[in-house]
DNA sequence: CGGGCTGTGACAAATGCGTGACATTTCTCA
DNA sequence: TGAGAAATGTCACGCATTTGTCACAGCCCG
């Protein structure tokens, strides 16, 4: 999965760092502008995923910038969260009469903001909508709805059962260390027993009854799913 | 097929041009009002397909114009959509008072907006006395009157559980993580403790009685809706 | 046969959830 | 408008489950 990209036009420096600052940290590519027609340009040669609109700004402001980019059937689908000072009458500019797509009014919080922005980019990339679950020898899994069967029976696993169970069925036929296990499912922080795995998979395989040779050991490495 | 008519009663030029332009791009056949009372004329000699109605109108408002058309046969089984300023009255406007059949929250995209037109009109064209209900296992959710039953004994909710409901059963059988719920009933601005969640999740149960294991929870990870 | 690995049982600590209680906000109706 | 009721969001407590660790047993392979 590539990052994607948000470009980020506000003049007041304390914000946009700020903003900078943690769309990155979000798993962002982030460009930035300070001025309205830069920023448009901007737009215009990135094609960013999102932009990020302030209301005021020097050049050119952030109504004309939107407007432009929505007026240019290239850019006119690039979705715009706009920023803005005010609540009141801004209410009705932003949205309908610019085409913008959301947006939110200062002060805002970042994560408000950063909620936005995925809903904003989920709907415009649209869903795939399939219901994802995998299968292997009569064990399914089904990732949304945190569901285990075998042979269309439930079976009732922990979170930390069924998110070890996933990621070995996900990275299936490969083997991973006890150490790549830890870090995948139990997270970077995890500074625990690396043999803390091998009674997960012991649980994990009691609960598989029959279907507990579907986790392999591999001697001196770790464990992997049957091929 | 033939193109479908569209009324819009919009009293502020700006918005009313942009949606013209835009339901016309749409190829819809567009009439427009500035006026409540004028507009409600044009409805009963148009006959269009669907009514876009703002609230806030000269001569008389939106909720009046709506009111009207319903009462009289001749013109009820027109659906409304209505135009609203930010705000909480929104459970009142549709279904069951004012019988608008959805409404749109200003701002809103244009994209939305024309979704919710679709989506009514692909309604009304149908059943016209379809109602968007959901139903399983004995409990059966009206989303339009705002009401839920079990057994067909009407359970009486508040707000916040009923949408909570809604969304669970929206979603069902996915797995809705504590976070997820509260940024979809309660709104993105919430930033409060998550397991709000269970208290209301709890209050939900208790008036479900008998059905309370409907909701299921999935320990570690969040709620679902049982399948 | 022996040294490293892995499986196993037991257990204490940590976690997650349901629950009752309560303060605050919002609604309702006089 | 104001009093009372309803709804809402927070919190602390207690219980059951889950989780991580360890010691030891058993096994595989050289």
């Amino acid at each position: 999965m590539t990052k994607e990209t948000v470009l980020i036009v506000e003049d007041e420096e304390d914000i946009l760092n700020l903003l900078q600052f943690n769309f990155e940290s979000a798993g962002f590519d982030v460009h930035t502008s300070g001025d309205g027609r830069d920023g448009l340009a901007l737009a215009r040669r990135l094609r960013p995923d999102i932009v990020l609109l302030d209301l005021m700004l020097p050049g050119m402001d952030g109504f004309d910038v939107c407007k432009a980019l929505k007026r240019d059937a290239e850019t006119a689908q690039i979705p715009v969260v706009m920023l803005t000072a005010r609540g009141e009458e801004v209410d009705r500019i932003v949205g309908l009469e610019l085409g913008a797509d959301d947006y939110v009014v200062k002060p805002f919080s970042f994560r408000e903001l950063l909620l936005r922005v995925r809903a904003v980019l989920r709907r415009s990339t649209g869903q795939p909508a399939e219901r994802a679950t995998m299968e292997r020898d009569g064990l399914s899994i089904d990732l949304e709805a945190h569901k285990v069967f075998i042979q269309g029976q439930e079976v009732g696993l922990t979170a930390t059962e069924f998110k070890l169970l996933s990621e070995l069925l996900r990275t299936s036929p490969r083997v991973r260390t006890r150490d790549q296990l830890l870090t995948s499912v139990w997270g970077y922080e995890f500074e625990g027993y690396a043999r803390t795995v091998d009674t997960h998979v012991r649980r994990l395989r009691q609960k598989l009854g029959d279907h507990a040779a579907l986790i392999e050991t591999v001697r001196g490495v770790g464990y992997r799913f049957k091929e």
